[in-house]
DNA sequence: ATGGGTGTTCAAAGCGCTTTGGGAATGAGT
DNA sequence: ACTCATTCCCAAAGCGCTTTGAACACCCAT
C-alpha cells in the first residue's frame, strides 16, 4: 500500500530529487526554509528512503549480522543470546542500524559469513562464542568486513577488536573465596572448554588450587552444555563420590540451580553442608533474587556487554582506518546465600 | 576485498549480463553448456549476487523481520524466544531467506513496523506476543506486508494466518488433572494475562474448576513476568496463607523451579506435600530431564512452531493471494514426579 | 527457395537512491 | 558596470542486478 519514492516526493514539491535527498540527509546546501517544507512533506507522506537502493548508492547497508552458532547435539541457541542481542539491539536502533541474524550450525558458520559478505549485505558483525584456534578473526580480515568479537580468541596474531570479561581472573577470585572458607575440596562445573572462556575459567580455578598447593582432581571437574540438568546429575555423581566435594564452582547460574537440586534430593542444606558460587550473567529472566542474591557469584552483565559491542562494531564500521578498540572488564564479586564455612 | 559483480564475470566468460543472470537464477533459455561453464566461474570467483541490487530489481528483498517486544520494566526478552528463532532462522536459511530482527520497546513498535514496511527492507513478519486488542494485524494489513502470527488475538475481524497452541484446553485438562489428584485448593501462577496465551490458560484452568463446582480463589492466582523468581516469592507467599494450597498450576518451568525452591525452603517434599503442573515449552536449554521428565507438564515444542511459523510465512510471501493459514496445536501431558494424590 | 519454429544469446531499460559537476541567481567588492 | 564568491538548486550518471523485446542461427517442412 504506502510506499512512495523520492521521485513522486520530489515532483510533488516542485522540486528536484537531489535537493530533496541532500535535504533528508542533513547536507548543508539547502536552505532552511525548503529544508522545513521537505522535511514536512517527507512526513506527511511517510517517505523513507528505499533501504535497497540507499545501500546500492551508498556502498552501506546500515545492517549488522550477527551470527550464532547452533549446538549440533541440542540444537541449541545459547540461552544469554536474548540479553545479548536486547543491548546491542538497543544500540542499534538508535544509530539507525538493522540486526540480522543468521543460526547456523557447525561446518555451516563459515560458509555463512562469506555469504553475508560477498552479497553485500551487512556492514560489519560481531563474532559470538570465540573458540580455540577460532578461524574468524582470519576470515573476516580477508574478507574486508568490520567485526568485533565478544570474547577472545587466544592465538591470533591480527590486531582485532573484543570486548571480554576477565574469566580467569574472576574464577581465580571466586575459588580463592572459597579456599578462605576453608574448602578443599572443590568442584569445577564448566561450559566446554573448547570455548575460549571456559578454558580461561578453568585457567583461573587451577591457578587458586596450585597457589595453595592443592592439585585440582579431574574426578571433580567437567565441562558440558550448561544447563540445570547438568548441575543436577554432576552433583549428584560428585556427591556420592567417596571423597565428595564441600563446594561447587560453576559457570552459570542455570548449573548452579541444578546443583541446589541436587542438594535438595540428598537432603543437604546449601551454604551449611555444601557451598555453591556461580558465574552470573545477570540475565533479565534469572534475576537471582533482586535484593539479596541467592548464590554467590561472580556477576557481569551480558546486556552490557552486547550495548558496548554494538557501539564498538558501529565505531569500527565509520571509521575502519582507527585502531581496533579491545576492552577487558572485571567481573564482580557478591557474596550471595549460597557459601559458608566449610564442614568440619 | 572480494566482490565480483556480475558484469566483470560475464565479461570473464565473454557472456552478456542477461545470460549469466538467466544460469545463475535457473531459467530454461539457456543451453547446458554454458550454464555449467558459468556455474563453475560463479563458484570460482565465489561470486554473489548483490542482495541489495537484486532486491531492486525483483522487489522482494528475501528478507523476514521479526519484531520483538521488549518488557520495559525489566528490558527483558522473552526467553522462549531463542529457542522460537533457531527453529525459524533454520527453516529461512534453507530457503535463502535472511533473519531481521528488531529488539524495540512499547511505543516503539508500532514505528518499527512502519518503517521496515516504508523502507521496504522486508518480505514479510512474524508477530510475536499477541495481546488483548492488538492492534498490529490491522496495521500490517493496512502497510500490505505479509505476515503470521505467532499466537493468536481474539478481536481481529480480518482473515490472518497465525500458529498457535491450545492454551485453554491445556491448562483444562493440567487443572482437572490435579483436580482428580484430590487437589480442591488450586493455585495459578501465570504470566501477563494482558497476553493472550495467558489469558487463555486462565480461562482453561477456571474452567477446570467451576465444572466441579469449585470458585477460583483470587489470593491463590497471580500474573506476571513468567521468572523463577516469580514462582519463589508467590509459592512463599501463598504457602504461609490460612488456608494453602496443595498444588499448583503454572505457565513455564522456569516459574515451577522457583516454586520448588519455595517448598525446598519451607521443607515441604514436591509430589507429595505440594503437588506441580507446568507448561513446558520444551527449550533447548531447560531440558526438563530427559527421560524422565522432573515436572509435569504441558508440553509444546517452542522451536517447532519456529519452524512452522517460518514455513508458513513463506508460503504466504510466495504466494499472496492464498487463503491464510491458521493452525491449532494441542499440548501432550506428560506425567513427571511433581504431582502425587492430594495430602489428606 | 521460403517460411516458421526452436534454441540460444544479447542490448538496453528500469528498480530508487546518492552524488558529481555544473548553472542560475543574488549580493558584495572594486 | 564588471567581476567574483556564495547560495541554492538541478540534470544526469552510476550503484548491480533482472527482465523485456529483439536478433541471430539453425533446422525442418513446405
Amino acid at each position: 500500500m504506502s510506499g512512495i519514492n523520492l521521485k513522486s516526493l520530489s515532483e510533488k514539491l516542485g522540486l528536484s530529487q537531489t535537493t530533496v535527498s541532500r535535504a533528508l540527509n542533513g547536507y548543508p546546501e539547502v536552505s532552511e526554509r525548503t529544508r522545513k517544507r521537505i522535511l514536512q512533506a517527507a512526513d506527511e507522506y511517510n517517505y523513507r528512503a528505499n533501504a535497497g537502493a540507499k545501500g546500492l548508492a551508498t556502498g552501506r547497508t546500515m545492517r549488522i549480522g550477527h551470527v550464532i552458532p547452533l549446538n549440533d547435539d541440542h540444537q541449541m541457541v545459547n540461552p544469554v543470546f536474548g540479553d545479548f542481542i536486547s543491548g546491542a539491539g538497543d544500540v542499534y536502533a538508535n544509530a539507525g542500524y538493522e540486526m540480522v541474524l543468521s543460526v547456523v550450525s557447525g561446518e555451516k558458520e563459515h560458509d555463512a559469513y562469506r555469504d553475508l559478505a560477498a552479497k553485500r549485505s551487512i556492514d560489519g558483525v560481531i563474532v559470538h562464542g570465540p573458540r580455540k584456534n577460532d578461524p574468524r578473526p582470519a576470515l573476516l580480515d580477508q574478507l574486508g568486513l568490520s567485526y568485533v568479537v565478544h570474547g577472545r580468541v587466544d592465538d591470533y596474531d591480527g590486531a582485532y577488536s573484543y570486548l571480554d570479561i576477565n574469566n580467569r581472573r574472576s574464577f581465580l577470585r571466586a575459588t580463592e573465596f572459597m579456599l578462605d572458607l576453608g574448602h578443599t575440596r572443590l568442584a569445577l562445573l564448566n561450559g566446554w572448554e573448547d570455548f575460549d572462556f571456559a578454558a580461561r575459567r578453568r585457567a583461573g580455578f587451577e591457578e587458586a588450587l596450585d597457589s595453595r598447593g592443592i592439585t585440582a582432581d579431574p574426578s571433580l571437574m567437567l565441562e558440558g552444555e550448561m544447563t540445570e540438568t547438568l548441575g543436577h546429575s554432576a552433583a549428584r555423581r560428585m556427591l556420592a563420590q567417596n571423597n565428595p566435594p564441600t563446594g561447587f564452582v560453576v559457570s552459570s547460574t542455570m548449573i548452579a540451580m541444578g546443583v541446589r537440586r541436587a542438594l535438595d534430593d540428598l537432603g543437604l542444606a546449601i551454604s551449611r553442608d555444601v557451598s555453591v558460587v556461580a558465574h552470573d550473567d545477570v540475565l533479565s529472566y534469572l534475576d537471582n533474587g533482586n535484593a539479596l542474591p541467592v548464590f554467590t557469584a561472580t556477576r557481569s552483565s551480558i546486556r552490557a556487554a552486547g550495548r558496548r559491542c554494538a557501539e564498538i562494531l558501529i565505531q569500527r564500521i565509520e571509521n575502519p582506518k582507527s585502531d581496533p578498540v579491545t576492552e577487558l572488564w572485571e567481573a564482580e564479586l557478591t557474596i550471595g546465600q549460597s557459601t559458608g564455612r566449610a564442614p568440619t
